[in-house]
DNA sequence: TAGATTGTTAATCGATTAACAATC
DNA sequence: TAGATTGTTAATCGATTAACAATC
C-alpha cells in the first residue's frame, strides 16, 4: 500500500514531527524546507524529498503548513489507534526507559513489562504490571502488542527475542549488546550504548589530536 | 596518522572486539571471517575489509588469531591510557547509564557527573561525584576529559553542549531528543530513543500488515 | 596437492546532493 | 512582476557486495 520508504526516512519523519510539534507550541503556522532542515540537521532538499514520500505538498510562497504537515506525517507513521508496547527486563535501564516514555508519545505506551525476577512479578512498576516471561504469549496476544523493547543482559537477549517473536512481536528495539537473530518479517533496531560510546571516544580523540594546536586559536 | 576510516567501520570494530572477548572467554584461538560475520550480523567480506583497515592480517588456513586481533583492534580504537568520561544530567536515564557503564569498559569510565539540581551537588552517585555545571570547565580541564554523555532534557541540551565544548569536550553522546549544533571538530553521536521506538513501531505494523495471512502458516 | 580462506580490486547498489523548470 | 521556494529529475558520492587471484 504505502510506497516502500527507506528506514532512514522513517527516522527523519519522526524527527520532523517532533520539530513541528515545537513549532505548533510556538504558534508558528508555516515553515520552509530550509528551516526544518536547519532544525533537524539535514539538507533542505532532503526535507522536500521526505515530504514527497508522505505525499504532502507545500507551496512555494508559504512553504509547508505546520499543523497539516504534522497531521500527514502522523497519518503516515502512526497506527489508526493507540499502540501498546511491551518491555522485557525491568532493571535500571528498563525502568529508566519506562519513565522516559511515560506520557511522551501517547500513541506508543509501554503497557506490559516482563522480568525473570520473581520478586517483581505482579507488582506494578511505573504504572505497568510486571509479568513472568512465560506469560508473554498470553499477555502479548491478548493486548495485541506488536512492538517490544528488550533491556535484558546480552546472555538472555536471544532467548527473550525468540519468545517475543513466538508471542507475535513484529518489531524489537534492542538495547542488549548482541546481534539478535530473528526470522524475516521481524524488524530489529539496535541501540548499542557501548558501541556508541566507544565511537564517540574514538572520534573525540581523533579530533583532539588532529587539531590540538589550531583549536586554541579557533576558540 | 591512522587512515581515515568511516564511522560505521569504527562501530563495527567495537562490535568485533566484544565478540572476540566472548571467544577468548570460551578459549577459542582462531576465527574465520564468516564466523565473525555471522555473530556480528555483517558479511564476511565486510569483516575482511574491516580487518584490513586496522592493519591486521589473517591466514587462509586458520583465519584470524583471536587474541592478537583483539589486541590490534584495541590499539586502533583505544587511547594509550584509560580515558575518563563526563556525564551531564543525573536523572533516571543518567543514573541507569552510569550503572550500565560501571565496570563494563574499564578503559572508558564515567568519572565526573554534572547536574543542575543543587540537592545532588557534591554527593557521590554510583561512585561518581556530582558537580554543578558551572564547574564543568575546571573539572573537565583538570581531569583531561574529552568525551561526554548528555542526558538532560531537550530544553537544556544545547546550552549544556555549548558549555561542554567550551570546557574542552571533543565528542558527545547525546540522548536528548534534539539536534545539537557544535563547531567542526566536535563529534556528536545521537541516541534518540523516541525516534528509534517510533521506527520500530512503524516497521512492526508494516510487517504485521503485509504478512498477516502468510505468517500464521510460516510459524 | 586440494580446498577453503584471505587480501584486494571492480561492479553494484542505494542514498544523498545538485540542479532547475514550475509555481505561488 | 520579481523572487524565493517547491517538486522532481539527473549526477554524485560512498559504502557494500561480488569476484577472484594469491595463499596457507
Amino acid at each position: 500500500m504505502a510506497a516502500s520508504v527507506p528506514t532512514r526516512t522513517i527516522g527523519r519523519l519522526s524527527l520532523y514531527r517532533r520539530l513541528l510539534g515545537n513549532l505548533i507550541a510556538d504558534g508558528v503556522e508555516h515553515v520552509y524546507s530550509h528551516q526544518l532542515a536547519t532544525m533537524g540537521g539535514v539538507t533542505a532538499a532532503q526535507v522536500r524529498r521526505d515530504m514527497m514520500s508522505v505525499g504532502y505538498s507545500g507551496s512555494p510562497k508559504r512553504g509547508y503548513e505546520v499543523t497539516a504537515l504534522a497531521g500527514s506525517i502522523g497519518n503516515f507513521l502512526d497506527a489508526s489507534h493507540s499502540e501498546p508496547v511491551a518491555l522485557v527486563g525491568v532493571g535500571n535501564l528498563g525502568r529508566a526507559i519506562m519513565a522516559y516514555f511515560a506520557g511522551r508519545r501517547p500513541r506508543l505506551t509501554i503497557t506490559a513489562a516482563f522480568d525473570s525476577d520473581p520478586y517483581k512479578l505482579n507488582r506494578v512498576i511505573l504504572g505497568c504490571r510486571c509479568h513472568a516471561l512465560s506469560e508473554a504469549g498470553a499477555v502479548i496476544g491478548q493486548l495485541g502488542i506488536m512492538t517490544a523493547i528488550v533491556t535484558v543482559p546480552a546472555s538472555a537477549a536471544q532467548d527473550v527475542a525468540d519468545q517475543l517473536v513466538r508471542a507475535g512481536i513484529r518489531g524489537i528495539l534492542n538495547f542488549a549488546p548482541i546481534r539478535l537473530r530473528v526470522r524475516p518479517g521481524v524488524y530489529v533496531e539496535d541501540i548499542d550504548m557501548t558501541m556508541s560510546l566507544e565511537k564517540v571516544a574514538y572520534f573525540a580523540r581523533q579530533n583532539a589530536e588532529t587539531r590540538s594546536i589550531p583549536e586554541a586559536a579557533v576558540i
